[in-house]
DNA sequence: TTATATATATTCTAATTAGAACTATTTAAA
DNA sequence: TTTAAATAGTTCTAATTAGAATATATATAA
């Protein structure tokens, strides 16, 4: 290897470029398979997310999305502007500003999402389930373990 | 489960997601790395590819990057704001651009990689060894398996 | 040779992102 | 009770991103 910096940092990063294309790739994929709905990723997520969860909290729907703060209020005004979700104020609370499907959003979320389930998993069976099971529980020790840490 | 699309579907669904989410983290982490020099994190991915393989051209490196097009001209843009990077014709083809690290870039590079490899190997030690390398073989499979068929 | 197609890089737009600064509200502490 | 701290969401800036459109240069075909 032309650049080494020890066999240990050597295999790190190596696993950690490939941890970057692996994703970064699949998200394309995703991505454009997505578009034919006239949604972008981040959209998606936040319609996923809704769709599963049911009403949320924009705080909740933007540590779900893995995005910071101030992200998610343009992400749900953009699908606000598509009539596809809705704020709706916390009475209790009024600092707090919930989130939710309308019915446009979720009839969109209903008839698009076994088509992107059926999408994702044909690109998936690139690997046997065996394989999938196994790299899921590696990343998910990685991903929770990073997070725990920082 | 709440929401089930099928044994196979749901499978593939669970591993996306986690994909995307590890990547995320382990991205964040590394970027909060990365800021105390003073770069981004396609900022620092360019000086990586263009300390590794040298001269290449621009074209070059936004596949590496996995970056379409367009975008790598205002990163490298912003490297060259910096001095850290330059442009040099290419005088066989002139729709060709090379891209190099100026003194100033190799200095940075050198001084800052490794302390990066290291971050990197820590962040890692997550897993074992053993762990870190079939996490790496999945993901290889996945991510050429993904560029292959698209 | 001339016309067409391909390749390379840039420019432009809309959406996203991180992060910082800010407002409003609620909670905790002196 | 009044002040300080924490929380929730928005706004703002600079950088990034995908993608489309464009300009220039090269290669191929009629």
């Amino acid at each position: 290897m032309a650049h080494s910096y020890g066999k240990k940092a050597d295999l790190a990063l190596s696993m950690s470029v490939k941890l970057a294309r692996a994703a970064a790739t699949f998200a394309q994929c995703t991505q454009e398979d997505i578009r034919r709905y006239g949604l972008t990723l981040p959209q998606f997520g936040a319609l996923e997310s809704l769709g599963h969860l049911g009403r949320i909290t924009l705080g909740e729907l933007s540590k779900k999305q893995l995005t910071s703060g101030g992200n998610i209020t343009v992400v749900v005004d953009n699908l606000e502007k598509e009539g596809l979700v809705e704020r709706q104020p916390c009475k209790e609370d009024r600092r707090v500003i919930y989130v939710a499907l309308t019915e446009k959003g979720k009839e969109l979320f209903q008839r698009i999402f076994p088509q992107h389930a059926r999408f994702v998993a044909d690109k998936a069976s690139i690997l046997t389930r065996n394989e999938q099971a196994e790299l899921s529980q590696l990343l998910k020790k990685l991903g929770t373990g990073l997070s725990a840490h920082s």
